[in-house]
RNA sequence: GGAGGAGUUCCCGAGUUGGCCAAAGGGGACGGACUGUAAAUCCGUUAGCUCAGCUUUCACUGGUUCAAAUCCAGUCUCCUCCA
């Protein structure tokens, strides 16, 4: 069987590895547990953390045993690491909340049954510790000296770093330590901002325990154009279909850059390397079906196989002709509210597809709002029955943005 | 605790001899042209509203004034240096 460390390397994944021929030769020849670590700031995982997953998931089929740590201790603290300020501190309800919700999503990924893959919160032991203990044990195996060199620390100090975010590394340090002691964890992975407190936990356990443990990062996902993939400005690309929708999810990926495809194909997809490369191969007009490819697959196992063929339906239905209308978003209205007729602004406002007047005005004057496929040309429009075909009134607001409205 | 500096519209960042400031410039975002639901480029927009006018903004509270982001007083927060 072909080593999992060579596969998540042809794909692209790895970053940095602390000792790569060791690492190798210990994933071919015994079951290896590993962790990665989650913030537990938000109510649900991101685009962002998919990649991580994808990890996960390649490392479990190869017959290793994934640990998902939720940093609900930590993110009490806040990872100092590549922020300049210091993060919001949340509640522990809100950090329990949030961490049973990862759980959830998780699930649908990994295979958690019979201990296969171990769910675990460093609240359960981070709260607890003594500070005075803590220092003398843990505490004493760290160099300030030498953590000031890092350089996710170097940028802080011109803008200022407590002591209490200094302490983060420690504690993610002691994370490692905990569940090499407790779960035979013997690799930490994470994006490779982590590095830094990935070489503090190895360090420890190599100190303390005087065994061999292993970090590996793997790249950020980062689009061509040098933004966090699924995070836009407008807002994150969040795994939880409620918070975005699969149609949105979709679209996302189906617009990404022509530089990003092949890539995010290694990363986020199982295709096999045939198969992209083949999908790949032309470049030029011919990428927008990898693209589609793409977005199909990573929707697919998101959000399942029927998610996925509905926004694949409603997404050529609408660019390509073809497919099925069906799964176009949509809102339902009142038929009432047309039979007097509704001013055309007021109508994009209550869709949301405009988020105040001033911006629906700005649109029409703009050209930018079309009914059923003719241009609004006055903001004074009024809206009835009449610009609606059978029953269904399609609003476009730019060039991507379709809504339905439905009686 | 002492001395000094700062807090501006989504972000960065101008603006403090009071009016010409809804506030320069850049970034981002949005709309248009071009295109392949890509990129690049060009043009435009970017507080809200009952929109040729009006209303609410420049940390917070109050004051001076015909008029304040700009002046005064107090409060809060952050930074730097000293202890």
């Amino acid at each position: 069987m072909e080593n999992v460390f060579d596969i998540l390397s042809e794909r692209g994944y790895i970053d940095q590895v602390t000792h790569e021929e060791e690492l190798k030769e210990l994933l071919g020849k015994e079951k290896v547990t590993f962790y990665i670590g989650f913030d537990a700031t938000a109510d649900s995982l991101t685009l962002g953390h998919f990649l991580q997953i994808m990890v996960m998931t390649h490392m479990q089929r190869a017959g290793h045993r994934p640990i998902a740590l939720i940093g609900g201790g930590t993110t009490m603290i806040g990872d100092p690491s590549g922020k300049s300020d210091m993060r919001r501190v949340l509640t522990r309800d809100i950090i329990d909340y949030n961490a049973n919700r990862f759980k959830e999503q998780l699930s649908k990924f990994l295979d958690f049954s019979n201990g296969n893959a171990i769910m675990v919160n460093n609240a359960d032991w981070l709260l607890e510790l003594k500070f005075v203990d803590f220092m003398r044990e843990i505490g004493v195996h760290f160099s300030v000296n030498r953590m000031l060199t890092f350089d996710c620390y170097k940028n802080r100090l011109e803008k200022g770093l407590t002591f209490f975010e200094f302490g983060y590394m420690l504690m993610q340090s002691y994370d490692f330590l905990y569940l090499y002691r407790n779960y035979n964890c013997k690799l930490q992975l994470g994006g490779s901002d982590q590095w830094s407190n990935i070489i503090g936990g190895y360090e420890l356990v190599r100190k303390l325990e005087n065994d061999t443990a292993y970090g590996m990062t793997f790249q950020l996902l980062t689009t061509a154009s040098g933004n966090k993939m699924g995070k836009t400005e407008k807002g994150t690309i969040w795994l939880d279909k409620d918070k975005t929708s699969p149609f949105d999810f979709y679209q996302y990926l189906r617009n990404t850059d022509d530089r990003d495809v092949k890539k995010f194909l290694y990363l986020l997809t199982f295709l096999s390397k045939e198969e992209i490369e083949d999908l790949t191969k032309e470049g030029g007009e011919s990428l927008n079906k990898a693209k589609e490819v793409l977005a199909y697959e990573v929707t697919k196992m998101v959000h399942g196989k029927a998610e996925a063929d509905s926004a694949l339906n409603a997404a050529r239905a609408l660019f390509s002709n073809g497919g099925d209308e069906n799964s176009i978003p949509h809102t339902i209205m009142e038929k009432s509210i047309f039979e007097n007729g509704i001013n055309v602004v007021d109508l994009l406002f209550e869709t949301k597809l405009a988020k105040s007047k001033s911006e629906g005005r700005r649109l029409i004057e703009q050209g930018g709002v079309s009914l059923n496929g003719i241009k609004v040309e006055s903001i004074d429009k009024i809206v009835t029955l009449s610009d609606f075909t059978d029953n269904r009134l399609m609003i476009k607001k730019g060039k991507k943005q379709y809504h339905q409205i439905r009686l």
